[in-house]
DNA sequence: TATTATTGGTCTATACATAGATCATTAATG
DNA sequence: CATTAATGATCTATGTATAGACCAATAATA
């Protein structure tokens, strides 16, 4: 990489990104945290603290996660329970479909 | 930063982080979609959706909102209008609140 | 109004995430 | 069974995210 490769992201992915931050925002300050406070718990950085609540896509998710999960954003649907749950079901969905992707194979001049 | 500082998570953040990997891996798959196809599409490399399926939480965030909103995995509640429409009300809310959170002035020797 | 915590920038050094290439293994399909 | 795409893993170079310090502006309270 030579260059400096800034890349677009989707507007529902950027809309997500930008509601998650504000999401975050609003949760921290009904609970009467501060931006210092919050990043503490968070075992982060201030700055990089707001990054997150201004939606910065390039904020690892992890810090992301564990901020919402301290200022009380819920992430998906419900709580630990729900979510382990979910992670069942999805292993199950998962198990049944094939191991590998196969592309449908390019057969000689169907491109037309 | 002369050492490595490793950082543990809240159990819920983790478990949100494994869901998410897994959601993303199972709807990717369900689409008959590669994982060459899909980190193509998002515009990132195939080694960084191979760590985002597996929940690497040094993932930057919109590089994983965009795989999921891709391979389909809705984030928070719906579609966009109703995200723009969240994010308004969480706007609305944050208006409403002091615009700086002020700790409980520490009183002298109370704390016992 | 005065005081002071909070917030939002900026800047620097360093650890690390990322892209891209490569290889071995697995598994889908003929 | 043979073929070959897909996957998983490893390695390197480099751009960059991050922590931490600092400063200025803001706003909450007394």
């Amino acid at each position: 990489m030579s260059k400096s490769v800034t890349h677009s992201y989707s507007r529902y992915g950027s809309a997500a990104l930008s509601l998650m931050g504000r999401l975050v925002r609003a949760a921290r300050k009904q609970r009467g945290l501060t931006t210092q406070e919050t990043a503490d718990r968070a075992g982060i950085s201030r700055g990089l603290l707001q990054r997150i609540e201004k939606g910065d896509p390039k904020c690892g998710i992890g810090a992301v996660f564990e901020v919402a999960t301290i200022v009380g954003v819920q992430l998906f649907d419900a709580d630990e329970a729900a979510l382990a749950g979910h992670a069942r079901q999805t292993e199950q969905r998962l198990a049944l479909l094939p191991k590998s992707v196969r592309r449908p194979p390019r057969s000689v001049a169907d491109d037309f």
